[in-house]
DNA sequence: ACGGATCATACA
DNA sequence: TTGTATGAT
């Protein structure tokens, strides 16, 4: 599992930093009366008051431990204070904390090079900013020191009884003697201290970090000390750290690997690791985890921290425990469309915020059957190409979950008819989006160049006649949704499933079927309620302009052109362009080179015929998201979520924009027309000159201000 | 048949 | 590529 990836080089600077019980800060902040209280945070309140999933460190002081129900936590804790997650669509949403962990990351990465590891830890690779400071500010030049960096923990620094403990971490900072190695290690104390104040003065939130030379290390640091302190690793201090640790202490190691070092190998700490030989390692557990075990037995571990501000992929599930598992298609129908309503919601966040749209459809699902136990795991997870609104969504996902649920009745052999329905049971249910890539970069400002804002688009669009039309295209619930179910044309192959039919399609019992309306209320992007706060539309005219043309006239698609046709029609299309201010001109050329064909087909093939060789796949790819984006539906919004950070909303798109538009991957624009290059370019070429964010940001407003024209 | 909901990555 | 398994929080 492991990877052992080449040392790049043995002095970098990481950073681990890992926020302070993280959504007891985040309800903490949103109610500051319960600060410095014993508090948990508790999700699904039902069932023995729900159970933990953040815990205070003053509750932790009381005995109060993950993992405890509410109830016992009272027990232990009789003063603590229990907030449950919001609750949305009947599941657990946890939008705020995501949200609030884009907060802290827009900080984090301020110095350096920042993965975002989890929704409350990221890494940061802080070594040219650490030889920077090195080189031109070191710390033996330093008069004052934070207070923050006084108090880091350096392990291997004995502190003597009766010395001033903030004395001596001072002079191990300021030592002249040092090597090279722990002076940079010093200026990362210096900057993650600024750092963590940064983010506590900006987000009210404390954290906790680590400072090594490599990931695995920081991240066992960042633990060592909480909350809010950090804890350095100097080289010196490698090998006695890991010689006595336990193994399932380590990243990675908390598992079965683990657990069979210590069983079948008598591996008890790290330190034990050392006597095995790399190739005895090798043989066991092959030649990666092999040579990653003998590694970090050393202290040594290569992995790069990716610069990666945003997740790879989203998804919403729930479970359905024990007798609440579900036993009808219905239920299922039901629960699919409020996940895929989430789901749904936050891909067009994403879309709004980062301008990147995910290509990939999958949905996994669990199912028990009382007579075998084993039958749990075997569900199998399906995945299909995604399309934009949550109505085809919902759709897709639903076709996804009959296709896994005729294999898995396959695989079973299980033909029962409605009688034997009582050992079935859906026990979790989730359906994610991946393959999430930014939208090519010309794209939008060409786009914005055809047409121009307007605004009175979106009344047109809001109004009642242009809401839910897809809806109907969803099974209603009742006997029609029973046929529907049960004898479903086919919409996504499975190999060996040819010869199934209904006969053989018996599936969970139905009789019990509770209608499942789909409301009315959809869902719907916050580009639309930016827009309509008056905030920048930067991002709309390419997306309003679609939706806006497929309310219009829906029929009027073309499909399959070759590269020459593309070619001349994006040509003309540019010749007049301003007439063709209001029609999406490049929608059209990006929907006329959809391999798929319309949405409004049910087929859709999961191999995409890539017989164009003018256009690389990766291309058709994106012209394919594009034109499906023309499909999202565009309805009202619901009040309870909005996607949008809490403060300072311009400031931080700006910033998710500098960042993004660094990320831009040039070959991308390699593969477009040569016109819409020369655009481009035209369009990127003054991003190039300034290295400083701020002045970026202010030329990139400049050429994204709805005001004015590139 | 509860540690729930999400993520990431390696491997076949 | 898709689907599975593992691991972490």
């Amino acid at each position: 599992m492991p990877v052992s990836k080449p040392e790049s080089c043995d002095s970098r600077v990481i950073a681990h930093v890992d926020m302070d019980c993280f959504y007891v800060q985040v309800e903490q902040r949103k109610q500051p009366q319960l600060r410095g209280l014993p508090t948990a945070v508790v999700q699904y309140n039902e069932w023995k008051g729900g159970a933990l999933i953040a815990v205070s460190y003053e509750a932790r002081s009381a005995g109060v431990k993950r993992s405890m129900r509410g109830e016992e936590a009272k027990e232990v804790c009789p003063q603590i204070q229990l907030v449950q997650v919001p609750v949305a669509r009947g599941k657990a949403d946890l939008n705020g904390y995501r949200n609030a962990g884009s907060e802290v990351v827009s900080i984090l990465a301020r110095r350096g090079r920042c993965e975002r590891a989890s929704i409350d830890e990221v890494y940061l690779d802080l070594t040219d900013a650490a030889e920077t400071m090195l080189a031109e500010n070191p710390p033996q030049s330093l008069e004052t020191m934070d207070e923050e960096a006084l108090k880091s923990h350096i392990l291997g620094l004995n502190n003597e009884d009766g010395s001033d403990v903030k004395e001596n971490v001072r002079k191990w900072i300021l030592r002249c003697n040092a090597d090279h190695r722990d002076k940079l290690l010093a200026c990362g104390i210096l900057i993650v201290a600024e750092l963590r104040m940064q983010v506590l003065k900006e987000t009210e939130f404390t954290c906790s970090a680590g400072i090594a030379h490599n990931k695995m290390l920081a991240k066992l640091a960042s633990g060592m000390n909480k909350p809010a302190q950090q804890t350095v690793v100097p080289f010196s201090s490698v090998e006695g750290l890991l010689d006595t640790l336990p193994v399932r202490k380590m990243k990675q190691l908390g598992g079965k690997l683990g657990t069979s070092l210590q069983i079948d190998m008598g591996v008890n700490t790290v330190g034990d690791l050392l006597q095995f030989p790399e190739e005895k390692l090798q043989e066991r557990y092959g030649i990666n985890t092999g040579t990653w075990l003998w590694n970090i037995a050393r202290g040594i571990s290569g992995e790069a921290v990716k610069g990666r501000l945003l997740p790879k992929s989203h998804g919403s599930g729930k479970t359905f425990p024990g007798p609440r598992a579900l036993k009808t298609v219905s239920a299922v129908q039901h629960w699919l469309n409020q996940l895929c309503e989430e789901l749904s919601e936050r891909l067009c966040c994403d879309l709004d915020q980062n301008k990147r749209i995910a290509h990939t459809l999958t949905l996994h699902a669990r199912a028990y059957k009382s007579s075998d136990s084993d039958s749990q795991k075997k569900f199998p997870s399906k995945s299909c190409p995604l399309r934009y609104g949550t109505a085809k969504i919902q759709e897709d996902a639903f076709n996804l979950f009959q296709a896994g649920l005729r294999e898995y009745i396959g695989l079973y052999g299980v033909r029962t008819q409605g009688s034997d329905h009582s050992g079935w049971g859906i026990t979790s249910l989730s359906v994610s989006a991946s393959k999430i890539v930014p939208i090519p970069s010309g794209t939008r400002s060409i786009a914005k160049y055809f047409h121009g804002q307007s605004t009175s688009l979106f009344s047109s669009m809001q109004s009642p006649d242009n809401l839910n039309i897809e809806t109907t295209l969803l099974s209603p619930p009742g006997s029609e949704s029973y046929l529907e179910v049960n004898s479903p044309k086919p919409k996504i192959h499975f190999p060996g499933e040819e010869s199934w039919t209904e006969d053989t399609m018996p599936g969970l019992d139905l009789q019990e079927q509770k209608v499942n309306v789909v409301k009315d209320e959809d869902l719907s992007c916050s580009l639309l309620k930016k827009t309509q706060d008056g905030f920048t539309q930067d991002i709309s005219p390419l997306l309003l302009s679609g939706c806006f043309e497929q309310n219009q006239n829906k029929q009027q698609r073309v499909f399959s052109k070759d590269e020459s046709q593309f070619k001349s029609e994006h040509r003309e299309q540019k010749g007049k362009r301003l007439k063709d201010k209001g029609t999406s001109s490049i929608l059209k050329l990006f929907k006329s080179y959809n391999p798929l064909g319309s949405s409004s087909s049910p087929e859709h093939n999961k191999t995409v015929q890539s017989t164009d060789a003018q256009l690389t796949t990766d291309f058709q790819a994106r012209c394919h998201s594009l034109a499906e984006l023309s499909d999202v539906k565009l309805v009202k919004e619901s009040p309870t979520n909005s996607c949008s950070y809490s403060r300072d909303k311009d400031e931080r798109r700006r910033e998710a924009w500098s960042y993004k538009l660094d990320e831009i991957d040039p070959s991308v624009i390699d593969e477009l027309p040569p016109a819409i290059q020369d655009e481009i370019k035209a369009w990127m070429q003054p991003r190039k000159r300034p290295n400083n964010i701020v002045k970026r940001g202010s030329i990139i407003s400049h050429y994204f201000s709805p005001t004015k024209k590139s």
